[in-house]
DNA sequence: CTTACAAGAATAT
DNA sequence: ATATTCTTGTAAG
C-alpha cells in the first residue's frame, strides 16, 4: 500500500507488558505506538517487516524513556513534531491534536470533543478516530470517556485505561464512572 | 434504573 | 456500496 519504507522499532517494559515504538527511518519520526494488548497486531503487520530490531539512537532512547514514564501515568512533555502525521486523515488529525490538549488529571467525552471540533453530532466519529489513535499514551486517548462518565473502550484494554487515569488522580464512583467535575 | 434504537460522521473492506 | 465503530440522546419498559 506504500512504497518501500524502512522502519525501526524499540520497546520498553511496562507494568502492562511490552510497549513498542516504531520510527520511520528517513525522517526519524514516530509512526506508531503499540500497546501490550496490540502485540499481535504489531507482529502481523507486514507493513513493518522492515522494522527489524535495531539499536535506537540517542534521541530514540530518550523518547523510549518518556514513553515508559507515560505508561506509569507520569507527566511527560513530548512535542507533537516528533510524530509522523503523514498518513493521517485531516479529521483524525484534528481530533488527535485536540485530545493532546486534554490536561493530565482530567478527562473529556467523545461528545464534548465533537463539539469542540465542530458539530455535536460527530461523537461517534470522534470515538472512531481515537480508536485508531496511532500514538496511544503520547496522544492521551485514555482521557476520553463516555458522556455518563463510564470508561468506554481502549485499544490497550479497559483495565489499563482505568489504571492510567487513576495514576492521574481521576476518581471513580461505585459503578466505575468518572465522578463529575473533572471534565475538560 | 435498564434496555432499545435511530441518527450520524468517518473509516475500513 | 456496505459494514463497522472507544457514542449520544431520547423513548419506552
Amino acid at each position: 500500500v506504500k512504497q518501500e519504507q524502512k522502519y525501526r522499532y524499540g520497546s520498553v517494559q511496562s507494568e502492562f507488558g511490552a510497549i513498542v515504538v516504531v520510527w520511520r527511518c528517513n525522517n526519524n519520526k514516530i509512526v506508531r505506538v503499540f500497546l501490550p494488548r496490540q502485540k499481535d497486531i504489531f507482529q502481523s503487520s507486514a507493513y513493518y517487516i522492515h522494522g527489524v530490531d535495531s539499536i535506537p539512537g540517542r534521541t530514540a532512547a530518550k523518547i523510549l524513556r518518556k514513553v515508559e514514564r507515560l505508561s506509569a501515568g507520569r507527566s511527560v512533555a513530548l512535542h507533537l513534531d516528533l510524530l509522523d502525521w503523514g498518513m493521517i486523515y485531516p479529521f483524525q488529525k484534528q481530533v488527535l491534536r485536540l485530545e493532546y490538549r486534554v490536561p493530565r488529571g482530567r478527562v473529556s467525552t467523545y461528545g464534548r470533543l465533537a463539539r469542540r471540533v465542530g458539530k455535536s453530532s460527530v461523537a461517534r466519529a470522534v470515538g472512531n478516530a481515537l480508536a485508531r489513535n496511532p500514538f496511544p499514551l503520547i496522544i492521551p486517548c485514555h482521557r476520553a470517556v463516555r458522556s455518563d462518565g463510564s470508561l468506554g473502550g481502549y485499544a490497550g484494554g479497559v483495565s489499563m485505561k482505568r489504571r492510567l487515569l487513576e495514576y492521574e488522580g481521576i476518581e471513580f464512583d461505585e459503578h466505575d464512572r468518572v465522578i463529575a467535575g473533572s471534565f475538560w
